[in-house]
DNA sequence: TTTTAAAATGACAAATATGTCAGTAATAAA
DNA sequence: TTTATTACTGACATATTTGTCATTTTAAAA
């Protein structure tokens, strides 16, 4: 039996996907403000890392980035 | 602007990852309540789609399979 | 058909995400 | 340094997940 956490919120995981979205949102150079007035998804705090989110959620922003969830978590990959 | 939906509950997106883990779980021949027991991860609701589960609960689920994030959902692609 | 194991459903409290605004800090341009 | 833009933080109500059990339904075995 692993040591597994459960849900317990995973902050090494949560701050990758921040960075991720982050590098996303630079790349395609959307404002965190024009982010939120087409998605009503409040992008501030899921960047610094502090919120759980849903993978309904994150597919949203995935969409919204034309990114497949799959190519999303591509390069993050948490061993804990 | 894409007509995004915001966070609203993808359906067609949680039936896939229901599936998903529905099979993982048979491949490994772990029944729900091993799994539970193993993880404190409440599986039966969310292999009924029935929950918008979070990343980190997802990244769980995963390493228990030994299965990354981004094979977890390399043939989940949704459109809508 | 009865027994047994597994899956699905339901309930409930506690924790947390989400939707929405407003306010503050940081950065860049004038 | 002032102005403008963007990022970050905080707050609050509401909705939803999570943790935990218990119960019902389904399916398989005896």
């Amino acid at each position: 039996m692993l040591p597994i956490m459960g849900q317990i919120r995973n902050d090494k995981l949560l701050k990758l996907i921040a960075l991720k979205i982050k590098e996303l949102r630079a790349e395609n150079e959307i404002s965190q403000e024009d982010f939120y007035n087409d998605t009503n998804i409040h992008i501030a705090r899921i960047e610094t890392g502090k919120i759980n989110i849903s993978v309904s959620t994150l597919h949203s922003i995935c969409r919204y980035f034309n990114i497949s969830l799959s190519d999303f978590f591509m390069d993050i990959n948490i061993v804990s």
